[in-house]
DNA sequence: GTTCTAGAAC
DNA sequence: GTTCTAGAAC
């Protein structure tokens, strides 16, 4: 496994080493060699996740501390990756973040005696927990462990500021298959009668992210798509497709409470919040049956997102991804999402959505 | 008058 | 992504 090194950016000090998920606080003090009594002694908590490649930092201290100009704001964490800056306070004492090999420094007892593998879960958010070793899906487990609806778990702490796909994978609750790759959770807003998202641990943002170490990954989701259809009482008669939207469709919004602060003038949309961004912004598989009978589905654009090439098969991802090293999506893909309602079954078009309701009725099983 | 959509706001 | 709503369509 790679350690992660906090390199001071100005007052050079050795860099402080950040072990795999334990948390470290750090501020004003004789590691920092900060003086600035604007500075807390326990400014941040920082938490390295070695495995994605970035830290969380979470502020402690009263006095701002920063990402890239953006204000964390106290009780708030943020994620900060190679590349990006991170003032301790006030704009001042810079830091950044790398990842590098393994040093013989010797590592912690929990770390030796476990073989390098991935960790399972995106880094653990939240209001001050102290730790989520018990319950993280963690690297030492034995063989991959696969369960179906798990109710044992105790629920993570979804953090205040963040919701939306990453809070739902990570909510035991909603989870009804996890292994030591993917999560599967019901669509919050099912567009048929079953709708499930398959979503591997490690952030991929979108198709064009897509290369060719990544295709046991995607054969795998659908492996776990299909067994999600074995398991699914009306599999025998209902029709169901697996896929991926060309373009992905889970928005990433900034929920950061004082935003405003954040902002600080400097133009920043809450579309562009970087770590929000990170977060939200997530490659999913849909398992989806063609009832398209559901209430939440109440547009075009949700209609053409399942029944025209907007939505991409999973076997033809994979079949690209092998060919070509990665998945090219059309021109004019999102223009898809604005032709006329066209059963995907007959191909009659019809004039609104309560008439394609309708008209779906007639296709259903008896 | 009601139904429905598209676009803005979130 | 969802919700809300003005105004188009009927």
């Amino acid at each position: 496994m790679s350690v992660c090194l906090l390199v001071s950016e100005d007052d050079p000090h050795k860099p402080i080493q950040l072990h795999h998920q334990q948390p470290v606080t750090l501020g004003r003090g004789p590691e920092t060699k900060i003086k600035d009594k604007k500075c807390s002694r326990e400014q941040v908590e920082l938490r390295a996740d070695c495995n994605r490649g970035f830290i969380t930092v979470k502020q402690l201290g009263v006095n701002p501390t920063n990402v890239d100009g953006v204000v964390v704001g106290k009780g708030n964490q943020v994620s900060v990756k190679p590349g990006q800056r991170l003032y301790l306070v006030n704009q001042q004492y810079p830091y950044t973040v790398r990842f590098t090999e393994d040093t013989p420094t010797p590592r912690s007892a929990a770390e030796k005696s476990k073989p390098s593998k991935r960790a399972h879960r995106m880094s653990s958010e939240g209001n001050g927990e102290k730790s989520s070793e018990h319950h993280r899906m963690s690297d030492d487990s034995p063989p991959p462990k696969k369960t179906l609806p798990s109710g044992s778990d105790k629920p993570e702490s979804a953090g205040h500021w963040s919701q939306g796909l990453k809070v739902s994978m990570q909510d035991p609750k909603m989870q009804v298959y996890k292994d030591d790759r993917v999560v599967v959770i019901k669509d919050k807003y099912p567009k048929a009668r079953y709708h499930w998202l398959v979503l591997p641990w490690d952030s991929i943002s979108s198709l064009k992210a897509l290369r060719s170490v990544h295709v046991e990954l995607l054969k795998h989701m659908q492996r776990v798509g299909d067994q999600m259809l074995q398991q699914c009482p009306d599999a025998h008669k209902l029709r169901f497709r697996l896929g991926y939207h060309a373009i992905p469709s889970m928005r990433y919004r900034c929920l950061h409470p004082d935003w405003l602060l954040m902002r600080g003038g400097r133009g920043l949309s809450r579309m562009q919040c970087l770590g929000c961004l990170f977060l939200f912004s997530h490659v999913h598989l849909h398992v989806i049956s063609q009832d398209f009978d559901s209430p939440c589905l109440k547009n075009k654009k949700h209609w053409n997102s399942f029944t025209t090439d907007y939505f991409v098969e999973s076997r033809d991802v994979i079949a690209m991804l092998e060919h070509d090293g990665k998945v090219t999506v059309k021109e004019g893909t999102s223009e898809l999402l604005k032709l006329p309602l066209r059963c995907h079954l007959c191909r009659q078009e019809q004039p609104t959505i309560p008439k394609l309701k309708e008209h779906l009725k007639t296709h259903l099983p008896s």
